[in-house]
DNA sequence: TTGAAAGCGCTAACAT
DNA sequence: ATGTTAGCGCTTTCAA
C-alpha cells in the first residue's frame, strides 16, 4: 500500500531517457521545450505521483511563495472577512499564508513579527494590535526590502503602505446620524486612542458635535478594550451619568450588543430613551433586539486590496512606491437602534 | 540600509574559524559542542543577523514541520476556538499551519487536500464539508504514511482517529430538557444528516422523545443549510404549522438566533409560547433575547487534543494507532431561551 | 530542442 | 569536541 520513497524528476527523466533539465523546464512550460517532449513528461508525473518538491525550489529561487498576516484577533467578523479577501487573492497567485494573531499584545506581536521574518515570507500584510506603541519590530522586513502593507489599525508616520476606510468620516456620520435623530447628549464608547481607527473616529464625533453647534463634554467620553466584560462596565458608567445621555456611538458592534444588553436589563428603551450607533456591520447587528445601526466596514475589500498591492509589488508590477495611502469607502447601515423618529 | 546578502553558517564558521558543520551543531544544541563555542556562535549570529533557510533544512530533512488544517468555514465560534486550541499545540511543537477552508464544497474539499498533499504537510487535521459524500481526496495521505485527525464533521468508517463529543447524548440532553419544561411537540431543525454530527442529534432527540412516551413525528423535522436565508425558511415553516410546536431544538445557534428573531417578528412569545435549545455556545446565544440555552462544545479542547495526538504520533510517541476515537465531555447550558417554568 | 553540471544552505554519517 | 564531505531536489547557465 504505502509507497514510501518519493518519485523526483531524476525518476521521470530516467523513465522517459531524457534529462532532468528537461523535466524541470517542461514542468514550468518553458517554450523551447516540444510539445511532444511536453506531454511524456505530464503523463509520467500522472503515473508516478510526482509532486514537485518545493524546498528544493525555493532554496534554488530564494523565494518562499509565502505571506505572512498578522492580526490582532480572529474571533470578529471583520477579521476574518479581510483574511477570506486575502486569501482569495494570495491563493490565486500562488501564494500561501502564514497567520499569526497577537492577541492584542504588542509582545506576542513582536514575537510573531520575528518567526515570520525567520520563516521569509516574501511580504507581511498587518494589523497593530491594541498596545503597540512602535514599529521597532518589523524593522527587520525594512532593512531586507521585504514589502509591508499594513490594514485598519495602522501607523501613518507615512512611511509605509495602508490601506484604511476614513474612520473620521465615518465617525462624523455616525454622530451627524444621531443628532439627526435628535440626540442631545451623545457619549462615545471606544478603545484605545493611540489607534488611528478610534483616534479618527473620536475625531469625526467630535467634528460633528462642533458642526451641529452641540458641546463637546469629555465626560461623555469612555475608552476601555473591547472585551465583555468592559462593554458591561461601560454600560454602568452610562447608567450612572446624570443627565444620561440620550445617543450612544460606539465602535464596535460586539461591545455594542453587550451594551445594549445591559441596558435594556436596566430598563433603558432602545432606541427611545437612548439610541445606539455600532461599527463593523458584523453579524449579531441583524440577531439583536432591536437591530444594531452601524457603520459598514468592508473586511473583504480590504483584504483584497491589500493583497494585491503586496502581490503587483512582489512582481514588480504596480507603481506604489514607499508611501501609500489607499482609503476603501464605506457607509451607515441605518437599522433600529437608532431611529428615534422612524423614519 | 538594506543588506540583500543572507548570511549562512558559511559566513558564521568563516568569521569564527571554525567549520560549518559545528555552527549547525552549535545552532541545534548539539551536547558535544562545547559551552564556549556554543557562545560564540549565538554571538556571531546575532551580530551577523542570521536567520535559519528552513528550505535547507527541510530539504535535507524531508520533513516540512508544517500541519494542514481543513475546515468548512471560519466565520464561527466553534471553529476559531478549535484553530485557537489547534495553533496553541503546534507552535510550541514548532510546526506551523496551513489553514484551508472548503465553503461547505466537497470540490473545494478535494482541491485543498491536494494542494496540501504536494505542500507536503506532515501531518492533517480535518473537519469535512457539508456536502463530502466520500473521503477518496484523503487516500494519497494515507498511501505516504501522512497521519489524519478528523474532528466534529468525522466519518466513523473505523479507519481513523477522530475527535468528537458525544452529539447523540447531547441530542438527548437538549430534548430531555425540552421535554422537562412542558414541552409536547418538539422539533428538530439540524442540517444533513449524510454527517454524523447532525445525525447522532437526530437520534439523541429521537431516543428522547422514545423515552418520554412522546411520538416522533416527522413533519416536525427541518433539514436545511446553516445559512441565515435558509433559517428565515425553517422559521416559516415551524410557523405554519399546526398545530405549532412548543419547544425547539436546533442545532446551530446562529439558525437558533436567525429562527427566534424570525419568530418573535411574528409574534411568538419564547420561551411562553415556543421554548427554545441551540448548539455550539457561540457568542451570540448571551446576546439576544432572551438568552439561548445551548449545549457547550469546547472548541478548543477539541483542537488541543486533536493537534496533541496528531503531534504525539508525528514524534513516534502515544500509543494511538489505526483506529481511535476520542470523545470529549460537553453539556448543556441553561439560559431563558428553554425556561418554560423558570427554575 | 535538449543535456551537463554547478550550486542554493543545511545536516549527519563518518572521520579524527 | 570538531572537521570533511556528500547529498537532499531543483533551476539555470552554458554548451551542443
Amino acid at each position: 500500500m504505502a509507497n514510501d520513497k518519493e518519485v523526483t524528476i531524476y525518476d521521470i527523466a530516467k523513465k522517459l531517457n531524457i534529462s532532468p533539465a528537461t523535466v524541470s523546464r517542461g514542468l514550468q512550460d518553458h517554450p523551447a521545450i516540444s510539445k511532444k517532449t511536453k506531454k511524456k513528461i505530464i503523463e509520467a508525473v500522472d503515473k508516478l505521483g510526482y509532486r514537485t518538491n518545493h524546498f528544493a525550489r525555493n532554496l534554488r529561487q530564494q523565494e518562499t511563495k509565502t505571506i505572512g498576516v498578522m492580526v490582532h484577533e480572529l474571533n470578529s467578523n471583520f477579521i476574518t472577512s479581510v483574511l477570506a479577501g486575502i486569501e482569495k487573492v494570495t491563493t490565486e497567485a500562488g501564494y500561501d499564508l502564514i497567520i499569526a494573531h497577537s492577541s492584542e499584545s504588542m509582545k506576542k506581536e513582536a514575537a510573531n513579527a520575528k518567526n515570520l521574518f525567520h520563516k521569509r515570507v516574501d511580504g507581511l500584510i498587518a494589523s497593530l494590535s491594541f498596545d503597540t506603541t512602535n514599529l521597532d519590530h518589523f524593522a527587520p522586513f525594512k532593512s531586507k526590502n521585504v514589502p509591508l502593507v499594513f490594514f485598519d489599525r495602522v501607523e501613518q508616520d507615512g512611511h509605509n503602505t495602508v490601506v484604511i476606510i476614513d474612520n473620521a468620516k465615518c465617525g462624523y456620520e455616525a454622530t451627524s446620524h444621531l443628532i439627526e435623530q435628535g440626540c442631545k447628549r451623545i457619549a462615545h464608547i471606544t478603545s484605545s486612542l493611540q489607534r488611528n481607527v478610534y483616534s479618527q473616529r473620536f475625531k469625526g464625533y467630535k467634528d460633528a458635535l462642533f458642526d451641529h453647534e452641540l458641546p463637546f463634554d469629555k465626560k461623555l467620553l469612555i475608552v476601555a478594550d473591547l472585551s465583555e466584560a468592559a462593554a458591561v462596565a461601560s454600560a454602568d458608567k452610562i447608567l450612572a451619568m446624570k443627565p444620561r445621555p440620550d445617543g450612544l456611538f460606539i465602535t464596535n458592534d460586539f461591545v455594542a450588543a453587550v451594551v445594549m444588553r445591559t441596558l435594556k436589563e436596566a430598563g433603558v428603551k432602545i432606541p427611545k430613551d437612548i439610541a445606539v450607533v455600532g461599527f463593523n456591520n458584523d453579524a449579531i447587528g441583524k440577531l439583536i433586539e432591536p437591530q444594531l445601526t452601524t457603520i459598514n466596514y468592508p473586511g473583504k475589500d480590504i483584504g483584497e486590496i491589500a493583497a494585491r498591492h503586496l502581490i503587483n509589488h512582489l512582481k514588480g508590477l504596480g507603481t506604489l512606491q514607499q508611501t501609500n495611502t489607499i482609503i476603501v469607502r464605506s457607509d451607515l447601515i441605518v437599522r433600529k437602534s437608532s431611529l428615534k423618529k422612524g423614519r
